[in-house]
DNA sequence: TTGAAAGCGCTAACAC
DNA sequence: GTGTTAGCGCTTTCAA
């Protein structure tokens, strides 16, 4: 048994391999210029200490910065548990170790507004990882721009990207929403609502693709929106005010799973019931739109594909910032917003 | 505008000011050995220079860790959102700063069995945190001793402690299923059966709860228990099988929301409809539960009280570790087991 | 191929 | 009070 009482360091399998320390260092970059004795030598001291780099210590020794970031927007989405799980899966069989940190909190004293966690995002760039995949709606993405000026970026699942440096990989809304428009007009329905966020560019861009979609059925004028904001009872609440006032409507379309929800918890509390008197559907495919009491119609947006492809755009924009740094001129290709076709699941709410 | 090709230093700070490197290292310690005019010019050159300490050498250089680490179990858990949230909040307050990570990714890949994200272990391990809290349950805490050996610990809402250096912070989970058990029996059921996990720490000990909540209204002989995996469609399928071979339930008290959801949706299934012919009670007040349609009895675990409570007892206990440094001998005071007693939710699923 | 030496940005004795 | 001097663990020229 070695001495525990401290971490071995690259200066002990130095020691006990009978190298310098630079050797030591060579053998573990994978350097093929280190002689097949000698490697094993420093792999077998290596071994019998139990030494592991220290990442903080390579982080500061300039220029090597192996590890990626991943960026979560927010722990209060499961989602993006999925859409992380396989953008790691995929950069683990890559070789590149991450580091998964959230970019913010629900800190219930500054209700509404989201803060980006200074301290994480300090830490975050002291380590000078390689590259960075955000997940998610990052609140005040403009403050990461001494990120994404530094290092290779991809946005996942949001549209945050702030210049044209900046990949994006997302769900294609258009066509989600194409999905979900085209299955009530194909029941009959004509007078349909849009409820979404008042603010973001995900609602935006479903509004606009929610009334493009009805310009290609030829409904444009029977379209209305709601704005609301992006919970369950955000949206519960405008639904009931607004049904106190107006007529109600044939179908909603929610800009997803929880504003669904409210819309339906709202709904069915004025005597409106879903799906026999109103249809509702949701996007996202949240665990929550399987619940047979909800089982909600909604957009399966493929967050596994989400990931996989993100963890790719991001694997490529670093081959090619590496690339560049040893040719003439740049070879940059321009970042690209992949858009991932996503999948129509119709429950019980719409039928 | 000063030269932006690379984060000012230490000592570019101290040459703009005129002094020495370890006069700003002092000035950023807070030092009270620092002449007020030298530490108005240290900050002053700092402010212009736009400079801020490095982190990852901060932690490089022995010693000095000032920053705390939340391990988060996983990302599916929105309830885990508040207790971090909470706990930061009052880290925060301490001016401590925080580094959220997560233990553990969902990777679809190793179905079942979770493991630890051994890469974000590995960077956390190099930063040396000067405290860690845990945040639900961390699967293989075992693997976390070398943290827990080497820093003051708390485990939130878990029963994950492995020995009795390690403060646990968590709902009073025999007063929670307390509440429940006596909110049924006062309603006249007798024959109820607890829905719990198989495996895991939570679930025994509100298994034990349950049974000694039955005893003390005289009837322990009416209780039942089904044991399933952790999550709806777990739940669902287990009672499902259940019903087929058995009489269905007066009431049921299920370890957690998602397993009482699920619960409910076999029970409807079957024709045996909620909370008419059975009464289903479930415990966390996730969001799930608040849902009209949803409407579920449960206990709300006071996750915001969990997370400051558990702030605090790091806190003490790193002042704790601080002291004992600089005293004869160790000045230990047993770390604590905080239960926090819980609050009962009623809604429709039981009434 | 290998080793010596000079840092990365910061802290912490130790002197002055 | 303030500056000097060693490192923390590693990478990376630059010679040999």
């Amino acid at each position: 048994m070695e001495d525990q009482s401290r971490a071995p360091t690259i200066r002990d399998v130095a020691r006990e391999a009978g190298v310098s320390k630079s050797l030591v260092s060579l053998v573990f970059k994978g350097s093929s210029n280190v002689s097949y004795e000698r490697r094993d030598r420093v792999l077998k001291a290596a071994e019998t200490l139990g030494y592991r780099p220290n990442l903080v210590a390579q982080s500061l020794s300039a220029g090597r910065r192996n590890i990626v970031a991943i960026l979560v927007s927010n722990l209060s989405n499961p989602i993006f548990a999925e859409i992380v799980g396989a953008v790691k899966a995929r950069l683990s069989d890559a070789g590149k170790p991450t580091m998964i940190v959230t970019a913010q909190v629900d800190n219930d004293r500054d209700k509404g507004e989201s803060l980006l966690d200074q301290d994480n995002l300090a830490m975050l760039r002291d380590l000078r990882p390689a590259g960075l995949i955000t997940v998610g709606t990052v609140p005040q993405f403009a403050e990461l721009a001494e990120f994404t000026a530094a290092m290779p970026t991809v946005v996942a699942s949001a549209i945050d990207a702030t210049d044209d440096t900046i990949a994006t990989v997302r769900t294609d809304d258009e066509a989600g929403i194409s999905l979900v428009v085209d299955h009530l007009v194909d029941q009959g329905m004509r007078h349909i609502v849009f409820v979404g966020g008042s603010g973001g560019t995900v609602s935006a861009t479903r509004e606009r693709a929610f009334h493009a979609a009805l310009r290609r059925r030829g409904l444009e004028a029977s379209g209305k929106v709601e704005r609301t904001g992006l919970t369950e009872q955000d949206a519960r609440r405008a639904i009931e005010r607004s049904l106190s006032e107006g007529e109600s409507p044939e179908a909603v379309v929610a800009v997803n799973d929880l504003v669904a929800i409210g819309v339906i918890s709202a709904l069915e509390a004025a005597g409106i019931s879903v799906p026999q008197d109103c249809k509702v559907t949701g996007y996202d495919d949240s665990t929550l739109a399987a619940i047979p009491r909800i089982s909600l119609t909604t957009v399966d947006p493929m967050n596994r594909r989400i990931g996989r492809e993100s963890a790719d755009e991001l694997l490529a924009a670093m081959e090619r910032a590496g690339a560049e740094e040893s040719a003439v001129g740049p070879v940059h290709t321009a970042p690209r917003e992949v858009l991932i076709p996503p999948r129509l699941v119709v429950r019980g709410s719409s039928q």
